[in-house]
DNA sequence: CTTAGTGTACTGTGCATATAGTACACTAAT
DNA sequence: ATTAGTGTACTATATGCACAGTACACTAAG
């Protein structure tokens, strides 16, 4: 995986594991890579690692056991509001960059069908 | 203005002045502010603001005259060919990042036009 | 020439990030 | 009891960002 040099590595790292998660790539209860197995796929540091564990908590996406390890959440509904939530943001944020260029959703939404002949 | 901590500050700035200049609000070889007024307009350090217009003029949206300020390019078909590839690059990531969500470009498109009911 | 506005170049400080390395505590399985 | 896997907590170093402050050089206008 490749970082953005402009953005904190365990924010990125985060991100996929959420996305792997309200995808459906990682099942509800799925336990999650180690800390330090989770380094080296990413090829980071096990601090960083940790970090990304402790943050994800947060979001209520896993949950994490001493001992154990991080395991994505059994909580369906959390994961699929949060799924909800990604989609609407990512779209809200498609929509007002758009405005600030200068386009409608209009010929947004022309653009994007246009993408696919 | 405020900003995502988790960005260079200078990179947001200078990603609003782009705007500015893409979309026309800053006409072709229009005076920029100086840098101390930039960094009043936008309450950042001195430093952070000269960095914005070094790193600016690398995109050759403006050019910088010593004792004379920065000024937006005169050349209209950099500007117009800048304006195509944000559009077409802000379009790109929005897909992908639709795409890894679960999402095609035609549900993409439906959302996009249901916001405005 | 003087002045105001400007770009540029430093020093120094504080903070967050990312790294390396070490150590300790908990859990489950053997 | 031992072991492997795990979370957690430190120390230490290096880098980039943002800030404060100061100084100098260039340009145009008075």
């Amino acid at each position: 995986m490749e970082f953005d040099a402009n953005r904190p590595i365990w924010l990125q790292v985060m991100n996929a594991l959420e996305t792997d998660i309200i995808t459906g790539r990682r099942k509800p209860g799925e336990k999650l890579p180690g800390g330090r197995d989770l380094a080296l796929r990413f090829e980071i540091n096990p601090n960083t690692a940790a970090r990304v564990y402790q943050e994800l908590e947060k979001t209520g996406l896993c949950e994490t056991r001493r001992g154990m390890g991080t395991f994505v959440t059994g909580d369906e509904t959390v994961i699929a509001s949060a799924r909800n939530d990604f989609i609407r943001q990512t779209v809200k944020n498609f929509l007002q960059r758009m405005a600030q260029l200068g386009e409608t959703p209009q010929s947004a939404a022309r653009m994007i069908l246009r993408e696919e002949e």
